[in-house]
DNA sequence: ATTGAAATGCCACAGTGTGGCGTTTGCTCC
DNA sequence: GGAGCAAACGCCACACTGTGGCATTTCAAT
């Protein structure tokens, strides 16, 4: 479960609902119309907030689109903390994801699942996503590299491209309780891919 | 070398010459300037073309810029085309990106060091960049795939990953006659980097 | 209740990218 | 070499995204 620590204070509640009606609402309005198709008015009269506040919020169009896959790497650095670092370390990179799949509640799994497919329809999605997913990466090394070294580079490039294979596997039925089946696939699918014959 | 087939007819060589003189320089303005920084009517007076016949040659701003990072990616596929796939196909990939980078010449290189720092220094190029990667990995998947499995997908993730970081060590010093030695040493130390230990 | 800070709304502006349309340029056929 | 034709170009206007200034509202705190 993500537990939002409720803010005690009525205005940053009340932010805190704008920022959440604007996603959620983003998400449903783009799969019907398109993300590229939808101008940001759109939502803005939708949701009836200005392009003002709007802006204070989020920094893009894509990112209020993205916003449960940011909600899903932010949750996956925390897990990362708590994690021990033992063993192989893309077995904890894994299990880490495992863990923070597992946390995830019904709600969010309801937003993501459409946010994947608005990616896989749309190029500027697609970009912002994976340049999101780079800026993770080296949030990951800051977090397990003592030194910054080629082969912890590779890893950590391995175990992202696992978990967004691992997505496309997902993606067409997107049933949340076989995400961590299709996660461990991915994994367990790096070594035979690796030594892949013609 | 990348043989430009010199196009018999005047008109489009005049086209080819304008697309060559935006693209580079599109890459030393940026450079001077910053990517974010320079507005593209800049690039349009430097080259005096008007903006609808820029937009006729170049799909963005983005696009201009890392003209020299897709020319690569298309001589890496004319490559793969002509390369017998046999053995284990990590090697092949490496193999054939070893070739491609043996064939540029260097006003290519000269155009392609500048154009990776502008991709480390600016946003929207490494999210163009890192879109434009994913979709060569497609292209090449349907060069190497009879049928689409995770592992094939897994090991096209790891060889551009793998690809990117020999980008990244060669970055620093950008000597044309080091890359494959770059590259020789991310692909080799896949394997080290997968099985890494905490 | 008053005061101060934070959030909002409105307005104007820079920049990117697209489409229409008339004009120029170069190719081709006579 | 001239006429006709298609492609490329330039100019103009427009839609959309994102930013900054400034007045107004709303909540918090005393």
């Amino acid at each position: 479960m993500t537990t939002a620590p409720q803010p005690a204070t009525l205005r940053e509640r009340k932010k805190q609902r704008t920022r959440r009606v604007l996603a959620e609402t983003a998400v449903t309005l783009f799969t019907e119309r398109g993300f590229d198709e939808t101008p940001l008015d759109a939502l803005l009269d939708e949701v009836e907030v200005s392009r003002r506040t709007f802006f204070r919020n989020f920094r893009s169009k894509e990112d209020v689109a993205l916003t449960a896959l940011k909600q899903l790497w932010s949750a996956y650095l925390d897990v990362l903390d708590e994690t021990p670092k033992s063993g192989r370390l893309v077995d904890v990179l894994r299990d880490a994801m495992l863990a923070t799949v597992e946390r995830m509640d019904g709600d969010w799994y309801r937003r993501f699942a459409p946010t994947l497919r608005l990616v896989a329809r749309s190029a500027a999605l697609e970009g912002h996503s994976l340049r999101h997913c780079a800026e993770m990466q080296t949030r990951i090394a800051d977090r397990l590299g003592t030194a910054d070294s080629l082969e912890l580079r590779l890893l950590i490039e391995f175990a992202v491209a696992a978990w967004r294979c691992a997505l496309d596997e997902w993606l067409p039925d997107c049933d949340p309780g076989e995400l961590p089946a299709c996660v461990r696939r991915a994994f367990a699918s790096m070594d035979a891919g690796l030594h892949l014959e013609a």
